[in-house]
DNA sequence: GTGGTCTAGACCACC
DNA sequence: GTGGTCTAGACCACT
């Protein structure tokens, strides 16, 4: 269900939060469904438990998921339904620079347009 | 023409890349104009001169920039409409995560390609 | 493995590159085993980090060792069997003033091509 | 006589160097003719005097051309017809790292032997 | 004065 | 522990 490139430049931790974040968009995981435990996701994705953990730790305080001492780590009820207009400034601040860098390769808007639409519809609920 | 957010989580030295590149696409370098020198630029930005000329050798690399010892940095002559294979997918690379952000947050696609175009288009040469 | 002449004009991390290339070639890196991190080989080699860090980074550009964050630096794949024909010219770029030189020097083409062949199959795999 | 590759990464001052060494080579400049003066090439070339005289200075260190005070300078006798053996030890040791590049880049001895012979009666007297 | 190389040492992100 | 970024400041090669 969560699976890792570990050629990507994209850290593993990021990959580990978006991997989970897609799993409930597609609905994978439902609402307080348990969560593998850091232990155990550490040792399926061969991978340190500290950085499950940190992942784990940055997807509670955005709050999409709940962990419960003792009991494990559970996805939060309805978490996506409300960006702040923080995370979405933050998100167009990542957007600008990547276009300024398409236009310089001379990519037309098109392209990225299509490529965009590709990536977006490609992992459709 | 070259400002750096000094607060931003992207580092200096990839500021300055873009800057130069956006300045190339505007036209307000143009083919062999000289670049303020590294010492030069780095008072300007208040910076140590170690960042900036770390920014000139990667532009230099990517063959948008030229530069000459002992007489400065020029700018390339058409360097930037020949684009790698390899420089397109590391751009797709970039873009696919980000996507994925978006639809996590609720953003739909027509969101995004509306900002998508501003930002392109409000770059025009 | 690496040895560095601290008197040589040639600067410390192009000599650091040949040497990891030259090992490469010789079979003593294989692919995906781990080099000396940048900490370890600077203290080995009595080198400030920073310098065997650029050293590294050209390397990767190159496509010819690959860095995690964190996790350290490995050998690329296969990397050195598709050079670009940017690489070829720069290459001979450099062969042909030193051609020049020979002729001046009246050293002559037996005598280059011994030291060539020499040279070529000094280090084999 | 001479020329300048204004876009080549090596120096201006060798080029020159190297340029005269050729002319001698091909009897275009004869034994105890005269040199145009400094200001003289400087002027042809459009470059700073100070880089011909630093030329012309490390040719005479070298003892291919003699300076007359108050008449110019004038081609050496015969010049280059005793190498010095740190000269070649020198060339030598510029030859190596070019090798293991061209090993490293996949070239086969075959090209290199064929672009240098090329290269080397490319200028023949 | 120009860029290139190197050292020393700090702080950060990642694993 | 790993590499990445940045500062400070030195010395060198080139024009």
């Amino acid at each position: 269900m969560i699976t890792i490139d570990k050629t990507s430049v994209q850290p593993f931790y990021e990959q580990i939060i978006l991997s989970i974040k897609r799993n409930i968009l597609l609905g994978i995981y439902e609402t307080d469904e348990k969560l593998p435990s850091v232990r155990e996701l550490a040792s399926n994705l061969m991978m340190n438990p500290n950085t499950i953990a940190k992942a784990y730790k940055s997807l509670e305080q955005e709050g999409v998921i709940v962990t419960k001492k003792g009991l494990g780590t559970f996805v939060g009820a309805l978490s996506h339904e409300k960006p702040l207009s923080t995370q979405i400034d933050g998100w167009k601040n990542k957007l600008a620079p990547i276009i300024t860098e398409a236009k310089f390769y001379g990519i037309t808007l098109e392209e990225i347009m299509k490529w965009m639409k590709e990536a977006y519809e490609g992992e459709s609920k």
